[in-house]
RNA sequence: GCCGCCCUAGCUCAGUCGGCAGAGCGAUUCACUCGUAAUGAAUAGGUCAGGGGUUCGAUUCCCCUGGGCGGCUCCA
């Protein structure tokens, strides 16, 4: 991490590399900026040192793996013009305008040529040129000579300014640290490593795309290569497992292997099929959240997959979201022979939201002040036209089940409500074994937003209020809010590590006002409700993969889909095990035994595979004692447990949604 | 939607430099009846994603369509 030092000893104007002689400090902060640590102090700067591993130390070693691929590219393809190499989460990028796009070889190849430059342990020296200078020397970098433009205009926004974003313009010469030589050169902000050995055996080449340049879909596509690059070599094998452990846990994978769901091409992109035991988990999902919603004040309600246009002009999603949207069907028309419209037809639309219908419910008769909070809930069913490129197993469909909720409340009553809502999505995500979450507020795109200022000040303040007393890690998202009201959404944290985006709860101030919602005040008067939308789950599907991805497939036991299987040890006792699942099944365990003729060493792994969390097996032993023995999912057994007690213990750890992988405790 | 890659049995994947298509697992049947992760044998299963073109001949080469994967853009 980053040292101060204090010391005053220096007459002359010492560098990095005197103060510093820990090699793990590969940058220093002078006067809180970064610098290289050839950068010349003086007694009155402020010097803390960057090292290696620390998050500053950690961008440099990417950035700076990042030019030695450019060098490296250009080397290999002199051609190839450069677009920008920044760091990203775990490596970087660079893009490339190149005629042919790479290919799995020439990373390879690549990989060779930037061994050959770590090797060698050039040395990154920073120049600074002219606005001038600059352009003459990268006369034939185009897109260099555009990022130099856009300096002058105004400063480059993120990943851009690594490049032009300094004070002054910057190149940084590769150079050959014998002969003095500069090798390679390219236009970059800094500070990098000092020399490319640091970047020793600790990176990959991991995959190539395609990127727009300057991420405008209107500007032309660069070829762009990722990489991931750590200060040691256990570091990357360390990443490189996790990206096996999750690649291990995706759903898609897991979905095929335990038979859970599949997207038939015969129904369409992005619309999936759930099978028997994908079906029980989902509606054992479904149940839990019904039982908290009534047991919540929540009232259950229904609508249909379908609409009239009309519906979805009065809550302008068909201005906003058209594109988004399946096309209409035209329906009821009529045409005399000579073709004329006789009468005219409707457009009806796959509803791509659930809220405008509940707006609906709220409106079908006058509303009083007694009767809110009024909260409407429902798992509805959307479709939503997302362009084929995004889609993305369960994650990312174009049909979705929301566990949709609408609350309508008096100005009054936000507050309160927000709270209650933000505790309620808390205590139920932790019911489905989720607890590592943070918050994220997302407040007022400042171009794009309907309503006052004030209205926003004061709603946005709410949530933070909320937030900060839920004692969560709260994250600003400026900008981040729909139009039509500010948000916050909690961000759940995996077993793995991984984050992801559940519920959200968001405050609306069109809809109300374009469905002209009232209710009777008690003082008679008609006032206008504040709308809140409260998504737990996200959508059925994605929440239904993220479970997965996090229990790996082995899910507790109230959502493994078969919850007992019955393993005999020999044909014979079959009828004795069968008496016991029986019994297992009146007391609502979904329970079977394993009659087929595999031996039963066969049937452990075949349902250890299927992550069955629990294995009864009887032989003559157990069947003599009245009795079974467990095998759990780690291997570990528990034998000779009285029938009625394997019962208890098993109907147990349903009822409290526990997760079972080992023995229980003596 | 854009760029690149991919599509061979239910699954995972070989293979054909253009000449009648293969394995393992799974399924079915038979034998075996076994105390904690694979008993043995036999059988069935494919318009090599779909369509078009080149060719004496296409699963293989080319084009189009569909689907998937990795990114980009998007995500109410």
């Amino acid at each position: 991490m980053y040292r101060t030092i204090l010391s005053k000893e220096w007459t002359l104007v010492p560098d990095g590399f005197e103060l510093f002689t820990d090699r793990s400090v590969v940058a220093m902060r002078v006067n809180g900026e970064l610098k290289d640590l050839a950068t010349q102090v003086t007694d009155a700067d402020t010097v803390e040192a960057v090292t290696i591993d620390s998050e500053d130390g950690l961008n440099i070693l990417r950035h700076s793996a990042a030019h030695v691929l450019a060098q490296a590219v250009q080397k290999v393809n002199p051609d190839a013009r450069l677009g920008i190499g920044p760091p990203v989460t775990d490596g970087f990028y660079y893009d490339f305008d190149v005629h042919e796009a790479f290919t799995p070889e020439d990373l390879k190849a690549l990989q060779k040529e930037m061994d050959r430059i770590i090797r060698q342990g050039q040395r990154f020296v920073r120049r600074v040129v002219s606005e001038e200078e600059a352009r003459e020397e990268l006369a034939s970098e185009p897109y260099k000579l555009e990022l130099i433009g856009i300096k002058g205009s105004h400063a480059g926004e993120d990943n851009e300014s690594v490049e032009v974003g300094g004070a002054e313009l910057t190149i940084y010469d590769n150079v050959d640290p014998k002969s003095g030589e500069t090798l390679w050169k390219d236009l970059c902000r800094g500070p990098h490593l000092p020399s490319t050995r640091m970047i020793g055996n600790g990176y990959a080449l991991t995959r190539v795309a395609a990127a727009y340049w300057r991420g405008s879909e209107k500007n032309p596509q660069l070829q762009r290569i990722y990489g991931t690059a750590w200060p040691t070599k256990d570091e990357l094998r360390a990443y490189q497992a996790r990206m096996e452990e999750a690649a291990k846990r995706d759903h898609r994978k897991l979905g095929r292997e335990l038979d859970l769901f599949s997207f038939p091409d015969e129904i369409g992109s992005g619309l999936a099929v759930f099978h028997p035991k994908g079906g029980i988990i989902r509606a054992e999902i479904e149940n839990y959240m019904r039982e908290r919603l009534v047991a919540s004040g929540y009232d259950l309600v229904n609508t249909p997959h379908i609409t009239k246009g009309h519906l979805f002009e009065t809550s302008q999603h068909l201005s906003w979201y058209k594109d988004g949207m399946f096309p209409a069907m035209h329906l009821d028309a009529e045409y005399n022979e000579a073709g004329e419209v006789t009468r005219q037809g409707q457009d009806y639309y796959l509803k791509p939201m659930n809220c405008p219908m509940h707006n609906l419910i709220y409106r079908a008769r006058g509303r009083s002040y007694r009767e809110l909070p009024m909260r409407l809930a429902e798992f509805g069913t959307v479709y939503r036209y997302e362009k084929s490129g995004t889609l993305s197993g369960l994650t990312r469909v174009r049909g979705l089940t929301q566990d949709d909720a609408h609350i309508y409340v008096t100005p009054g009553q936000v507050k309160e409500e927000l709270a209650r809502q933000l505790q309620f999505v808390l205590e139920t995500l932790r019911g489905y074994g989720l607890n590592d979450f943070y918050l994220e507020l997302s407040t007022k795109d400042p171009v794009k937003y309907v309503g006052t200022d004030e209205v926003w000040e004061e709603a946005t303040e709410t949530l933070r209020q909320v937030a900060v007393e839920s004692g969560l890690e709260l994250v600003a998202d400026p900008g981040g809010a729909a139009f039509y009201g500010p948000k916050i959404s909690v961000q759940a944290r995996d077993a793995i590590g991984r984050t992801w985006q559940l519920s959200t709860v968001q405050l609306d101030f069109n809809q109300p006002e374009l469905f002209e919602l009232e209710y009777t005040a008690d003082d008679g008067s008609r006032q206008q409700p504040v709308m809140i939308h409260r998504a737990l789950l996200g959508s059925i599907e994605r929440f239904f993969a993220i479970l997965l991805e996090h229990y790996a497939g082995a899910f507790p036991v109230w959502l493994s889909p078969v919850q007992v299987v019955g393993i005999p040890v020999a044909e014979q006792y079959g009828d004795y095990l069968q008496d016991v699942i029986d019994q297992l099944k009146k007391a609502g365990v979904r329970a079977e035994v394993d009659h087929s003729d595999d031996r039963m060493q066969k049937k452990i792994r075949n349902h250890t595979k299927a992550k069955v969390p629990f294995q009864l097996i009887a032989g003559e032993e157990d069947s003599a004692n009245g009795s079974v023995s467990f095998r759990f999912r780690d291997g570990t057994q528990l034998n000779g447990i009285p029938v009625a007690d394997a019962i208890q213990r098993i109907t147990q750890s349903i009822a409290d949604r526990v997760q079972v992988d080992t023995a229980w405790p003596a």
